[in-house]
RNA sequence: GCUCUGGUGGUGGAAUGGUAGACACGAGGGACUUAAAAUCCCUUGCCCGCAAGGGCGUGUGGGUUCAAGUCCCACCCGGAGUACCA
């Protein structure tokens, strides 16, 4: 019988789902596993063949652990909300919620044809007013707490609110946006106006003017990670910073937690690497530098070499700098205000750009050293960042290269204060560049004089703590994360504001519905488009959404015009499928506290300083106020290597526009012109003429000069894209070869972790094995395995269970293929062989697996099969390697038959010359390995 | 610049420090067939040799080891992340 996949895996498909096979509950006698995958954002274009790498994994994961008796939560659903929709509402004022049901719709369909076992009664969505009725409960929340320093977590607000009433600010150690100092009797005179304006600097979720990437042709805000090279990542437009009043994630706040946490968890080391990267932890001193001449005033900078501090020659304040204005002397005031208004007005792009151009103004002024009591001049300059430290830095030129760079621009002091060997130091005019690492002794550094730059880092600090004028500190590069968007196409804030006061929805009130808008751009006033809104106004009384021609300010307010960003709605998905349907919790303690938390997530790298990062937050959050039961949402972590394109070429002769010349022909390849062509009319490099000359009707009367009969095409890896046609849509392969096919071929690729190109000239071998495969079970019978076959099937168990659990799935196929050849060979029959195998290749191809588990007459499906165990009689090696020590060196390595009386065969060595001649039982083959070593092979 | 990765045949890629190149593609040869498809068998890292056999081989140069693709040091080349972060 022929192996009829279409046939075959439609039939399994809807079984599958008639019976509802991958439902599972919230409670079992079994262990619980969840394997998660990335919820894909449903774009236009569909599914292409690097989407379900990853899926496949999971999947091949999640139902190995099922067949091993897990209770496996696999679930899968969409992320929504995003701009190419609301895009393409603009352009065709088609609704995105339409496009979006669309496009989700031809994703299922997608997915279906591959055979995923997701628990599609799990299914979650984004845009659904069910579920961001969760994403917008926990912005409540957020906005509820502040981060408490001491506590170490999240606390209510109310507490803090007490706490003002009672004490002030007095002994508050709490996340901030800036430093307030007040007693109990000015909290209690405050109007209620200027005491939310005093809570609103350390709720989590927080409203502040701060400055914003702002994308105008957007025409919104943008996080740190949606920018790159001042570039927005969709849609690569420019980017500005611009001053805004906006809501933000004191995301900052768990800096500390989210480096910590990395430790506990089981992710790659360049994954990590990255997180703490873009965190940013850097331990060092804060020290006041009072001014010259005003000796009572002084400013804040951050250093984390406070051992250079003797080296300091001048200090550079950013261009926004408040001390700015009050310390510039009369005589470089025109000269300070010009270069700040510049500095002010370069794009972000343009600086980034020229970062290596130096530039800068002395603003006249001068700070005292306070350990030396110098006279240091101050600058001013674009190199320091506002958004770092304090926006002031110390500048120590002979050992920061930024510092060097400016000092020698500007013929500033350099003094030499670290050398790589005591008491040697050199003249740092002729130096070429810095000295930067943090190795050697101190040199000309009063009391540190001669001790370790570790040694004098921290007697610094211990001296200037002393005296009073700084303390040790550590700095984080983490932001706060901007959680407005000026967008229609996603989350309302359930805030409305009471004469400039932000409130909140009650939570009762929630889901706060997306309204509908007659336009979805920006209003001609410069509003977001929720400003189109007729009705989208608060009334405090009545508890529901008016009509905002009812704002009086006095019951009826009007609503938040943002709307949230993408990562508000996967910052928390993974916790809702543990409980989806559930509408009076977010999930409840029961389901939580039975899956706990994601132990295999699987998706791209691409969001390590994004997704990764938020939702290791929002569930940090969400573990401080009682909800989720573990710290670290996602225990082991598996990247899935990009997937790039293959495209071909032809080449269409220069002298000869109707000639295209194969390959191997080309002499020059000045002489002819490479031309993308459709991957699809290209099989193994090699075009087939005749669509070539259908594709396009200038190619109709196209000539060939061939090598052997062939046109062959050219290579190269891109990416994929339309544009150059290599964009391979995994329909067309299920319908050629069939999904297991599909699924064992992306497997078979290679390691998944890796990025390569798609190139499908290998699936015909993959195909061939499954063939190969099928025919094997054609007239299976009964008997017994022989012992060849059971020791293939016993290897075959342990290989691929291996294989399995490091992730390895390149190599399962190639052990199945292995299988398959030796045991076609036995011409085995045997049921208590074949049996197992196809248990042990239906998490890789489960179609197959299922319609052979069936016609071995089976009733149930072959997920609820159980994964063999490998009996270790069958696993003895036909050899065994025995390694021979003379003089406790190894000197040999015995090759003996694995039943081979080895104790003799030791003795017969120790007691024989250094030769093979002595070697009792006859060897077969004796291989002289480098000069001494000898292998043996009785 | 810094951090992380990787470098093995014509190609994708295998190798707990122990016979490098599994498995697959491609290529070459053959069987079956009127023919094609499908299937099966053999060869296939490079060099010398008719052969038996020998020599060389995992980016480069050193080192550790009886033994290195694998461990250590330096360098070269690719890929990714990040960047005046003090």
């Amino acid at each position: 019988m022929d192996y009829n996949y279409n046939e075959i895996e439609q039939k399994w498909q809807e079984w599958w789902r008639k019976e509802r096979v991958y439902e599972v509950k919230n409670e079992s006698a079994k262990p619980h596993y969840y394997v998660l995958d990335m919820f894909p954002y449903p774009s236009g274009a569909g599914l292409h063949v690097g989407h379900p790498l990853g899926y496949i994994a999971s999947d091949i994961y999640a139902r190995y652990k099922r067949l091993q008796g897990f209770n496996v939560l696999h679930p899968m659903g969409y992320d929504a909300y995003g701009l190419p929709a609301e895009q393409y509402a603009i352009q065709t004022g088609q609704h995105p919620a339409i496009t979006t049901e669309q496009n989700i719709n031809r994703y299922r369909e997608q997915l279906d044809k591959i055979g995923f076992s997701f628990d599609w009664s799990r299914e979650v969505r984004t845009c659904e007013p069910k579920y961001y009725k969760w994403t917008q409960w926990t912005f409540l929340q957020l906005f509820k707490h502040y981060y408490d320093n001491g506590a170490n977590k999240a606390l209510p607000i109310v507490s803090l609110e007490e706490c003002f009433a009672k004490q002030g600010s007095a002994g508050l150690d709490a996340a901030c946006t800036e430093v307030m100092d007040f007693s109990a009797e000015e909290w209690n005179g405050w109007d209620e106006a200027k005491r939310q304006q005093v809570l609103m600097n350390y709720r989590l979720a927080y409203l502040a003017d701060i400055p914003v990437n702002w994308c105008a042709e957007l025409g919104t805000v943008l996080a740190n990670d949606e920018v790159v090279n001042g570039l927005s990542v969709r849609g690569g437009y420019p980017v500005e910073r611009k001053l805004m009043r906006q809501w933000s994630l004191r995301v900052s706040a768990y800096a500390q937690r989210l480096v910590d946490g990395l430790e506990e968890i089981d992710w790659t080391d360049s994954l990590k690497e990255i997180q703490r990267n873009w965190i940013g932890r850097s331990e060092g001193a804060a020290v006041w530098f009072p001014l010259a001449g005003n000796e009572e005033h002084s400013f804040e900078i951050f250093t984390t070499r406070p051992d250079t501090i003797f080296g300091v020659t001048f200090m550079v304040l950013c261009p926004e700098h408040e001390l700015i204005d009050q310390i510039t002397t009369p005589e470089q005031k025109a000269e300070v205000e010009a270069y700040v208004t510049w500095a002010k007005n370069r794009s972000e792009r343009e600086r980034q750009a020229e970062v290596k151009k130096v530039s800068g103004v002395f603003t006249g002024a001068y700070a005292i050293n306070p350990l030396t009591e110098e006279k240091i001049p101050i600058w001013v300059s674009e190199y320091v960042l506002a958004g770092y430290g304090t926006g002031a830095i110390m500048a120590v030129p002979a050992h920061d290269s930024r510092d060097f760079a400016f000092a020698r621009h500007f013929n500033l002091p350099i003094r030499q204060v670290v050398s790589l060997e005591k008491d040697v130091v050199s003249d740092p005019t002729t130096w070429e560049e810095s000295m930067d690492a943090k190795t050697g002794y101190s040199v000309n550094s009063g009391f540190v004089t001669g001790m370790k730059v570790k040694e004098a880092m921290s007697a610094v600090i211990d001296h200037i703590e002393k005296m009073g004028i700084g303390h040790r500190t550590v700095n984080y590069r983490l932001r706060d994360a901007i959680f407005s968007r000026q967008r229609y196409w996603g989350e309302p804030f359930p805030v409305y504001y009471k004469n400039g006061i932000a409130c909140t929805l009650p939570e009762e009130c929630l889901p706060l519905e997306l309204p509908e808008v007659s336009e979805f751009k920006p209003t001609t006033t410069g509003e977001p488009p929720l400003g189109h809104a007729q009705k989208w106004a608060w009334d405090e009384e009545k508890r529901c959404v008016v009509d905002k021609s009812l704002i009086d300010n006095k019951t009826v307010f009007p609503l938040e015009l943002s709307t949230m960003p993408g990562f508000a709605g996967s910052s928390g998905y993974y916790l809702r499928y543990m409980d989806p349907h559930n509408d009076e919790a977010y999930f409840s303690k029961e389901a939580v506290e039975y899956w706990q938390k994601v132990d295999l997530y699987v998706g791209g790298a691409e969001h390590a300083s994004g997704h990764l990062i938020y939702a290791r937050f929002w569930n940090k959050f969400l573990h401080d106020i009682g909800m989720s039961v573990v710290e670290e949402p996602f225990q082991k972590l598996i990247n899935q290597g990009m997937i790039q394109g293959r495209s071909n070429f032809v080449y269409r002769s220069k002298a000869d526009n109707g000639l295209f010349i194969s390959k191997g022909l080309i002499k020059n390849m000045d002489d002819v012109t490479a031309i993308h062509v459709d991957i699809n009319i290209v099989d193994n490099d090699v075009l087939d003429i005749e669509k070539f000359r259908q594709w396009r009707p200038e190619f109709a009367n196209a000539r060939f000069e061939l090598e052997d009969g062939k046109y062959v095409c050219g290579w190269e890896v891109e990416k994929m894209s339309k544009s150059m046609y290599n964009v391979q849509n995994p329909d067309d392969l299920v319908a050629r070869y069939g999904a297991d096919t599909l699924r064992l071929y992306e497997m078979f690729l290679g390691p998944v972790e890796q990025a390569k190109p798609w190139d499908t000239n290998g699936i015909e071998g993959v195909f061939r094995f499954l063939k190969k495969f099928w025919r094997l079970f054609d007239g299976s019978d009964g008997s017994n395995g022989s012992n060849g076959s059971l020791k293939i099937l016993h290897q075959t168990i342990k290989k691929i269970t291996d294989d399995i659990e490091r992730f390895s799935f390149n190599t399962s196929v190639s052990t199945f293929m292995i299988a398959t050849n030796q045991l076609t060979d036995l011409k085995c029959g045997s049921r208590e062989v074949l049996e197992p195998l196809v248990v042990l290749i239906a998490p890789f191809a489960p179609h197959i697996a299922e319609e052979l588990w069936h016609q071995m007459g089976h009733e149930g499906s072959v997920c609820d099969a159980q994964w063999p165990v490998c009996d270790p009689q069958y696993l003895v090696e036909d050899t065994v390697k025995y390694p021979v020590q003379f003089n406790g060196k190894m000197r040999f390595m015995l090759e003996l038959p694995a039943d081979a009386d080895q104790q003799k065969a030791l003795e017969a060595v120790k007691a024989a010359p250094e030769s093979a001649k002595w070697l009792t039982g006859e060897p077969k083959k004796v291989i002289f390995v480098p000069k001494k070593i000898i292998n043996i092979v009785c």
